[in-house]
DNA sequence: CTGTCATCACTGCG
DNA sequence: TCGCAGTGATGACA
């Protein structure tokens, strides 16, 4: 336990700028427009979550270049899901890449087939590309998406798979047609189930603006999710009618065994017997 | 083994 | 056009 929040707040004194919310409680809607953010913005959600948001990430040609290789090479996927008691396709595209070795995941019944990144070798430069941007990170998975217009989204979920720590960073890289990115606060009691030593902070009686935030995703642009975001947090790309073009989306996260192993001793109760499941391989690859 | 919990989707309606 | 509420069977976990 002691490990997960020294990295949780390990790059807290950043955390600077708190954005305005204009409270309207009249004329207000919900769901905020969106901010126009700039170059780079960032946003204290509060209570050890943050959202780092770069408009130009990359110059519009490079992302096209991007763009236009992931449309053309990606081994696109639309699976079929249960959720909710049905069989459904997922309304968008997919595909997931992962470091040769280290556990893969699943959701909603789907467990996608593990491409690595020799696959696709531009995929290493954007990883690159992100690493650069964000100092000290380290990813080593990648779930792609791509919307192929406006009828295709993702519904509000947190990436809080066991698979990953709690308070993990997710880089998420924009290529082609704008979209609405959505945050939310979860209940309070969804939350907390989640983790009971850090509680999060006390949920007015009624759902504020306050507790939504919306963002454009710009063709070439990166969105990083810091803290406790995915603990606190949903997020979602819901349908846009008058979206029509395609939008691709790349998702990097860090796959630790390590944490994932804390995490369960700490949630369980376990005892120090259950330290001899860390793993020394597949620690941390690069 | 059994019970509990959460749920990355859809639809209809305001 | 958009957001909310209701849905309801399965797998993961304790």
């Amino acid at each position: 336990m002691i490990v997960v929040l020294v990295v949780n707040y390990e790059e807290f004194g950043r955390m600077s700028l708190r954005f305005k919310e204009v409270i309207d409680s009249e004329s207000e809607t919900k769901i905020p427009r969106p901010l126009d953010l700039g170059r780079r913005q960032t946003l204290d959600l509060g209570n050890g979550s943050e959202i780092v948001y770069i408009s130009k990430f990359v110059s519009s040609d490079q992302a096209w270049t991007w763009f236009d290789f992931l449309n053309q090479h990606i081994p696109w996927t639309r699976p079929t899901i249960r959720v909710f008691g049905r069989s459904v396709v997922q309304p968008r595209d997919t595909c997931y890449v992962v470091n040769p070795g280290l556990t893969t995941y699943s959701y909603s019944g789907y467990k996608p087939h593990a491409y690595t990144w020799d696959d696709f070798p531009p995929l290493k430069d954007i990883l690159n590309a992100v690493h650069e941007a964000l100092p000290g990170s380290s990813f080593n998975s990648l779930l792609l998406n791509r919307y192929k217009g406006g009828n295709d989204y993702v519904g509000w979920h947190s990436d809080d798979e066991k698979l990953y720590a709690l308070n993990q960073e997710i880089a998420s890289v924009s290529f082609g047609c704008e979209r609405d990115f959505l945050l939310k606060k979860k209940s309070n009691k969804t939350s907390q189930r989640r983790n009971d030593e850090e509680p999060p902070a006390k949920k007015s009686k009624k759902s504020s603006v306050a507790d939504t935030h919306s963002f454009v995703l710009k063709h070439g642009s990166l969105l990083v999710m810091k803290g406790y975001t995915q603990r606190d947090w949903m997020h979602s790309v819901p349908k846009r009618l008058k979206a029509e073009a395609t939008r691709i989306n790349l998702t990097f996260r860090h796959v630790s065994r390590y944490i994932l192993n804390m995490t369960l001793h700490c949630f369980r109760g376990g005892f120090l017997t259950r330290l001899w499941m860390l793993p020394l391989r597949n620690w941390d690859c690069p």
